[in-house]
DNA sequence: AGGCGCTTGTGAAGGCGTGCACAAATCGCG
DNA sequence: CGCGATTTGTGCACGCCTTCACAAGCGCCT
């Protein structure tokens, strides 16, 4: 789907300059990651659905506030038809365009442990816009493993398959340790966004754009929502409320 | 480490209520997310350096402004001292019982495909304040498997192994399609926390906190940036400038 | 053709979070 | 004992984001 040509994204009609592409009206943060949220709904909702969908529907279809969907859809100069709703079609493919998912972004992966593994064999990357295109390692014993398909490399090769590839997207899985190395061999072949799954901070230059997923983050905000619900109980409640400042996996 | 009493916790002594636990000062919930970001740099900080370490230093090592780590911790009510800084091993331990560490919290994972098996292996788990008790499938092939020590059963055994194990947080890594079902279940067995990495919105009761990962999300947000930087170079640039309304994984 | 109901798009207000800049406090040294 | 250097804790202002509420626009039905 959506294998139309994209120049003629509608939307940016008025402004536009020069022969470039769209010149985006730099859209608030807040919206740019839920635009993905209302696209993977609109993919749902696109197989078993009407034509349109009312900021409504959808907004409840992404677990958000209408009146915030309608004016994040604003932003980016989307058409709505009042009375009716949006068209799924259309808009899926106005996201898609501003996402940059018009084309198929090529992705190398580093670190092939555990999560590593995981993470190439991962649909979700194929079927929403990404293409996993090689996987490095530093220890030579996983160098030449097949990997769902591909062949695991040394990372010295890093820099010269980054640019035969034409990657921008670096995913690290990498322990800790080894996190920093890897983004420097990654920005220095040229990769200007980091997914970056070890749990340390990353120092890259200013156009290198990083995003982090910490797994042990997540839970502990979560243990603090629990900690938090335990103590508020106080007294009455359920069976977590005095065994919480006692021991909850058992001596 | 922190094996002291925490019923002695110091931070809590001149608004304290009856005998029950903190009474937390409703943290905002940006500093919340930030609390597990401190607490990670202050264990690395903790092997290799001083007793003590200023705003400025840890700011640093965590990736934040100074001044918005001292306006974190003083919402905790945390005691540094003025001309020295943070005692490194004090501020471990409020941070942590803040954030309900003081004790092991019990896991359990559903969902053991690729991700799943990934999970469960993850030593970030276990090296940062949770055990995985339990591991849980739909399908019955899966069911009996030996993963990282554990057994998988059969989800029917949720309700049952989570009152027994007195598990509060699940993990969810099944398919977009059995997510709600199995967070239903989850529900049902009392389970008030949830992680979920499937590709959905899940609905559950007020009480019940979900926190959700989305890899290929990230990726997208990413992807915006690389379509932003590319449409901004323009005409100058570097490969991937005119590359970019072309094809990026070639054809 | 006209009116009515429905839905989008947006102005305005309120709340939250951030970062500056500085007062208050503590330590060390002379 | 007092002074200066240093660092925390925080008042304040600014900007972003969210949410409400409503006018404007569109289609359908009569």
């Amino acid at each position: 789907m959506s294998q139309q040509r994209h120049g003629s994204t509608p939307g940016n009609a008025p402004g536009d300059r020069a022969g470039a592409v769209a010149a985006f009206p730099d859209l608030p943060e807040a919206t740019i990651a839920r635009l993905p949220e209302y696209l993977r709904a609109l993919h749902n909702l696109g197989d078993t659905g009407s034509d349109t969908i009312s900021s409504e529907g959808l907004a409840a279809a992404a677990g958000v506030n209408s009146a915030k969907l309608r004016k994040d859809l604003s932003h980016l100069g989307s058409y709505g038809t009042r009375g009716v709703g949006y068209d799924v079609t259309l808009l899926i493919e106005q996201i898609e365009y501003v996402l940059g998912l018009h084309q198929r972004r090529a992705v190398c992966l580093v670190g092939l442990g555990n999560l590593g593994h995981a993470l190439a064999g991962y649909d979700g990357f194929a079927s929403r816009g990404f293409k996993i295109v090689a996987l490095f390692d530093a220890d030579a014993s996983k160098v030449g493993e097949e990997v769902d398909g591909l062949t695991v490399r040394h990372i010295e090769d890093l820099g010269r398959v980054a640019v035969e590839e034409n990657i921008a997207i670096g995913v690290i899985a990498t322990p800790a340790g080894a996190a920093q190395a890897v983004a420097d061999v990654l920005v220095d072949a040229g990769v200007t966004s980091i997914l970056n799954f070890a749990p340390c901070v990353l120092s890259v230059p200013a156009n290198v754009d990083v995003r982090k997923v910490d797994l042990a983050i997540e839970l502990q905000i979560l243990s603090f929502h629990e900690h938090r619900k335990a103590s508020l109980i106080a007294l009455p409640g359920g069976r977590s409320a005095t065994a919480d400042d006692q021991e909850a996996v058992g001596s």
